[in-house]
DNA sequence: ATGTTTGCAAATCTTTTGCACACTT
DNA sequence: AAGTGTGCAAAAGATTTGCAAACAT
C-alpha cells in the first residue's frame, strides 16, 4: 500500500512521500506517514538511509548496497558494490568496542549539480579573462 | 579558550560542552557554545563527527581517523586505521555521480555497555534454568 | 463493544538566529 | 561611535506522541 506510493521517489523523505501520497489520498497527515513507514521499517519492507546531517531518507531496496549523497541537494543514488571495508575484528582490537557493523557512504555531486558546478566555472573563468 | 575546555570530555556534544563549559564560566549559554564551536570549526582546530540519528559531536584530533559509535550510549571511540574503501573512481562508475569523499564510521558497543549487555544476558541465562 | 488507525496539535530535540545590551577600541 | 561578542528567547527542521474522533471487527 505505502510501498505502492514509495516508488514516486526513489530515495524519498518523509516529507517528500507525504507529498506524494497526498496527491492520490487527499487528507493523509505526515504524521500517517512517520507510522506508516515505522511499520514498514520494522517488518523489513523498507530501509532507512541515514544521511549525516540530513533528514532521513527511505529505501525499498533491501539487497546491501552503498549510497552516495549529493552534498549540493542532498539527491541519493545507489553504489552497488560489496564491501571492502576492514574486518570488523580488526577494527575491534584497534578501539577496544565490540564492533558490530559499519556504516559507509560517499558524498560528491549528482549529475545535474556537477553539470551546474561545471557551468558556474565556465563563468568565472569567462569573467576573469574579460 | 574554547579549546582548552574541550578536553572535557573526549568526544563532546555541544550540550555536554556547554555544562563543561559552565562549571568553570557561570552564564555562558548554549548558544555562545554553538557558536565558539562554529568558529573552531571554520578555522579548523576542531572536527565535527557526524553521527547518524544523534547530535553532533566534535573531536578534537585533526588527523583522518574513523569513529566508532556506541548503539546503546552514543559514546564515540577512535578507530586509528588507514582506509581500505573503495577507490572512488570505481564508486563514480558505478553510481554516475562525481565522488569527492566517504565517510565510515563503526557501530557496536563501547566497553561498558558490552558489559552490561553480557551481565544482562548471564542473569537471563539464569532465570531459564531456574 | 472493543480494538486499531487516523488527523491534529502540541511536544521533543538539536541547532540556528534576531535582537538588544554590554564591552572594546 | 563603530565593531564585536554575548544572553535570551524565539525560530527552525525533523520526528514523535497524546488524545479524541473515525473506522473496523
Amino acid at each position: 500500500m505505502l510501498e505502492e506510493l514509495a516508488r514516486a521517489g526513489n530515495h524519498p523523505t518523509a516529507d517528500e512521500l507525504h507529498r506524494s501520497v497526498r496527491r492520490r489520498i487527499d487528507g493523509v497527515s505526515l504524521a500517517t506517514v512517520y507510522r506508516g513507514l515505522d511499520a514498514l521499517v520494522r517488518q523489513g519492507h523498507v530501509r532507512v538511509i541515514e544521511t549525516a546531517g540530513g533528514p532521513r531518507r527511505f529505501d525499498r531496496t533491501l539487497e546491501d548496497h552503498y549510497h552516495v549523497v549529493c552534498q549540493r541537494c542532498g539527491r541519493v543514488g545507489d553504489v552497488g558494490l560489496r564491501s571492502r571495508v576492514p574486518l570488523e575484528s580488526t577494527v575491534a582490537d584497534a578501539c577496544g568496542f565490540r564492533v558490530l557493523g559499519h556504516r559507509l557512504s560517499f558524498t560528491g555531486l549528482c549529475p545535474v549539480c556537477a553539470d551546474k558546478g561545471k557551468a558556474a566555472r565556465q563563468l568565472q573563468d569567462g569573467r576573469r579573462r574579460q
